[in-house]
RNA sequence: GCCUAUGUAGCUCAGCAGGUAGAGCACUUCCUUGGUAAGGAAGAGGUCACCGGUUCAAGUCCGGUCAUAGGCUCCA
């Protein structure tokens, strides 16, 4: 084989100490430019300090890689939750080794803690300065800038050798950034648009003390082993395969803790009056022609031919829901009329979009539709508000109401609109509490106002999950009546509503949040009895027995393995009862109970402890303790679900 | 779909100057018959994601495909 002479390559990174004496940088160019001392203001809150630290830390980091790249075109950089970014456009991809380098050379720029200086020019004279130092991206800016808010001037900053248009705020010098790390390379597009550039954008997070940045790291951490991909394979709940992208396999342990999940869905709604029909999967397009997915949903949708005509899997339940209601005659007495059905889903997301349980192509909503009056609007919001606190209650999860009103874009009568605003309004403040609920103004449905319910799980995560929906425009197309008393044909107004959003990816928050340790009545493993040793596996069947009918998913270990192994065991999979029994157990008809949250609970009779998990199943207690960690999201940040619009 | 990274036993990972695979756990068998988070020994288990190329030789280098992760975009 040919050695190849080690020629540096052509991409090899840029010598700082001999930078090219054709680069200009915008530094070099604005010298004269009338740079002032900035003050930073005192007594500042917490959050507007952290802003200007994360801010500045990526002015600091942008500095480092111009000095990397000379030729470098920076975009922005703003300060994020937990830390900021920058986008680049470079001469190459970023390697890891990048990521240290520039680190260290952020260091440097930070311990001699330059000051951040601002000037005030023209907007010619921005212009000038960006085009004369070949900065494109910030020529885009300023364009923007301009077109948006016609100002005179725009405000530049300086700290050591890096200016950038910038409207600040800064820290006063490079030091107050010291506690920052770069976390991770990916690409972004330009302005967010997937037509124009990729960038690549460096993110890194920045702390006012080494404290914060050590917690958030190893809140980081701890995130990671909370993982619910993770948590899935070691307790044995689910797989996936690359033969089915994005479609979960569930394990038999797993699709245990599913049907629990299920029958508690199936029970609490038929109390409150709510009837599943069950629907076919596979639609001819024509279904979502008369729904308006097929103008606007195409791409999201799995479409197969047969007999010379496109099929659609269905997406969501709406459609085939209004074919119910529309099957026969309705009259004003059959409503609300109170219809789940939880099909199977399928959405083609994007590849690059699928996550474990959070994001699938494949998925089951608990979802419902209510056809109902408009004078009935109000009660039935009142009564889902209800269901979802009752929910939310059962597994511990914080939970917050949000009021999404009229779009710029939507369809239908203002009036209309206001009235139905007004009634969700009405039954939140009279459920709610007005003022314990958010407004998300313009953030409705194009069809109707909606009700929101923001989930926050143990690791301050927030997390869309439920939604309830109004919508005036499906019942118009679906030519949807009822015979109202008077004998004439009314149009129903159709409520949507899901509270777990869908089954799947409420799972996966649910195990993230718990960790993985169930509460008893979803566990798959309820309890497991431990012969001490195999000359007790006679009485360790017997107590099997007993648990068993007492309706307890429960389980034997009798592997020939000493009992510290197998409580090892038993405790690594999450089990919340562990009943060890020897001699002296057997000789009692006792066992000795060990829990998986409480630990060591000594001897109890066998019957005292199945009617104690007997009862935890029933009333599906939450025998769980949480251990919330330290919260490092932002009040406002929410991580969308694939449930929220129909 | 786009950017970057990753893909080796059921799981977690090592091996990478190219010379035809290794650990721990899990699993099987045997010994051990034990009091609340790992007793001991032996054994079995892998087309190194897939396809193609370079080479006497590819897990290792190159190209492509698929999947996964983190982002971006999307989530009427």
């Amino acid at each position: 084989m040919n050695q190849q002479p080690s020629a540096p390559a052509a991409d090899a990174p840029a010598d700082p100490s001999a930078p090219d004496a054709a680069v200009v940088t915008v530094a070099d160019l604005a010298a004269d430019l009338p740079f002032e001392r900035y003050d930073v203001p005192e007594d500042e809150a917490r959050a507007e300090r952290l802003y200007r630290l994360r801010h500045s830390a990526a002015h600091v980091m942008a500095e480092a890689v111009v000095e990397l790249f000379p030729t470098a075109q920076v975009a922005t950089g703003p300060a994020i939750e937990h830390g900021f970014y920058y986008d680049f456009d470079l001469p190459r991809t970023l390697t890891p080794d990048d990521l240290t380098t520039i680190e260290r050379r952020m260091k440097k720029i930070i311990k001699r803690n330059f000051r951040f200086q601002r000037a005030e020019v023209s907007v010619a004279q921005a212009r000038k300065l960006f085009t004369d130092a070949n900065q494109t991206y910030k020529l885009e800016v300023i364009d923007s800038i301009v077109d948006k808010h016609a100002p005179e001037t725009l405000s530049l900053f300086r700290q050591s050798k890096f200016v950038d248009l910038c409207a600040g705020p800064h820290v006063s010098g490079t030091k107050t950034c010291r506690y920052f790390k770069l976390e991770r390379v990916s690409g972004a597009y330009w302005r967010g648009d997937s037509d124009r550039p990729m960038l690549q954008r460096i993110y890194g997070t920045a702390w006012e003390s080494k404290e914060d940045l050590d917690a958030y790291l190893h809140f980081k951490e701890e995130a990671k082993k909370r993982n619910h991909k993770r948590i899935g394979t070691e307790l044995d709940l689910f797989h996936f395969n690359k033969l089915a992208p994005g479609a979960c396999f569930w394990t038999p342990r797993g699709y245990t803790v599913y049907q629990e999940f299920l029958s508690y869905w199936r029970e609490s709604h038929k109390e409150r009056g709510y009837q599943e029909i069950y629907n076919p999967m596979l639609y001819k397009k024509d279904l979502y022609e008369t729904s308006g997915h097929y103008q606007h949903y195409k791409k999201d949708m799995f479409i197969l031919e047969a007999d010379h005509t496109e099929y659609c899997l269905k997406p969501m339940n709406c459609p085939d829901t209004f074919l119910f209601y529309t099957s026969k005659r309705r009259s004003f007495r059959e409503l609300p009329l109170r219809v789940s059905e939880g099909g199977v889903l399928h959405r083609n997301e994007l590849t690059g979009a699928l996550n474990g349980l959070f994001r699938v192509r494949q998925f089951t909503q608990d979802d419902a539709h209510i056809f109902v009056t408009e004078a009935q609007v109000q009660d039935e919001i009142a009564e889902l508000l209800d269901i979802s606190r009752e929910v939310y209650a059962l597994f511990g999860i914080d939970y917050r109401f949000a009021l999404s009103t009229r779009p710029e874009k939507f369809m239908g009568e203002p009036e209309l609109w206001d009235e139905a605003e007004a009634a969700l309004q009405s039954a939140l403040d009279a459920n709610v509490g007005s003022g314990n609920y958010k407004l998300n103004p313009g953030d409705g449905a194009f069809y109707g106002p909606k009700i929101d319910i923001e989930l926050t799980d143990c690791l301050g995560r927030k997390w869309q999950c439920g939604t309830i929906q109004l919508d005036f425009q499906q019942p118009i197309n679906f030519d949807m009546k009822y015979v109202d008393t008077d004998n004439t044909a009314k149009r129903p107004i159709v409520i949507h509503r899901a509270i777990f959003g869908s089954f799947e990816r409420f799972l996966g928050i649910l195990l993230e949040h718990t960790a993985g340790a169930l509460p008893t009545w979803l566990a798959p493993v309820q309890a497991v009895v431990v012969p001490i040793s195999d000359k007790i596996n006679d009485y360790a069947w017997q107590v099997h027995a007993w648990l068993k009918q007492a309706g307890v998913r429960v389980e034997v270990d009798e592997r020939n393995q000493k009992m510290g192994y197998k409580i090892r065991e038993a405790e690594m999979n999450k089990v919340p009862y562990m009943l060890v029994v020897g001699a002296q157990e057997a000789e009692a008809g006792t066992a000795n109970l060990r829990t998986y949250r409480d630990g060591k609970r000594g001897e109890i009779s066998v019957e005292q402890i199945a009617g104690e998990i007997s009862l935890a199943i029933q009333d599906r207690t939450f025998d769980v303790t949480i251990e919330p960690l330290r919260s490092f999201e932002d009040a406002d940040s929410v991580v969308e679900g694939d449930a929220q619009e129909y």
